[in-house]
DNA sequence: GGTAGGATAAGCT
DNA sequence: GCTTATCCTACCA
């Protein structure tokens, strides 16, 4: 299921099996209006998590922590989380509350307010402003206060453009795991020269 | 063009 | 302790 018109995801688009919400998520659009400014990208890089079955996923095995529980809530939330020490990264929650699936976003194409996403990011080039789980999230200011937030409505949401070409998707083993990494899950468009590698 | 090393915090064994 | 769903800089080719 595509959502037929533009606009915001509904639940219902999130609420499916987590690999065909992370391939439609694919040509959709990241926003977030903080602090009066827009800034929005063009997704076209992600990877599922399959949940208690996944060795790479941080709720393998259904194990709840503070950090991972809102990947236990419903769909169509975020699930953001500290890598590294240092960076943020964003899930979007997918398939039944109490099941712990979610979709990294790893890769958008800029589309709206690139000085801003410039300024946060310490002046970068394009090519590198949101190609990658870390990069993104610094440019749209996504962090911690927005874990467990609704995708479907301001400040961060998910929107279906207008013109919603049909994308080429690749599939390729994920990045930076090392337990079930050749598990086929990352999905991207091969159209695009901003993938985060 | 490529890669090694460091920053830094939370979870795991 | 050690690893990790990362990124940046420095250095070498």
């Amino acid at each position: 299921m595509q959502a037929p018109t533009a606009g915001p995801l509904p639940l219902q688009f999130f609420a499916r099996d987590t690999i065909s919400v992370a391939r439609d998520l694919l040509g959709c659009v990241l926003e977030t209006t903080l602090a009066g400014k827009i800034t929005a990208g063009r997704i076209v890089e992600v990877e599922a998590y399959l949940g208690a079955a996944d060795p790479a996923a941080h709720t393998y095995r259904n194990r709840k922590t503070e950090r991972n529980a809102s990947m236990f809530g419903q769909a169509g939330t975020a699930y953001v989380y500290r890598s590294y020490g240092m960076h943020w990264c964003m899930n979007v929650v997918t398939e039944r509350r109490g099941q712990p699936t979610a979709v990294l976003i790893r890769a958008l194409e800029p589309l709206v307010g690139l000085d801003h996403m410039a300024i946060r990011r310490g002046l970068r080039k394009e090519r590198t402003l949101c190609a990658g789980p870390g990069r993104l999230c610094q440019a749209l200011a996504i962090t911690r206060q927005h874990d467990g937030r609704r995708l479907y409505r301001k400040p961060v949401r998910l929107i279906r453009p207008a013109q919603h070409g049909s994308v080429d998707i690749g599939v390729s083993g994920r990045i930076g795991v090392s337990k079930a990494a050749d598990w086929p899950l990352r999905f991207y468009d091969r159209g695009s020269p901003l993938l985060s590698r």
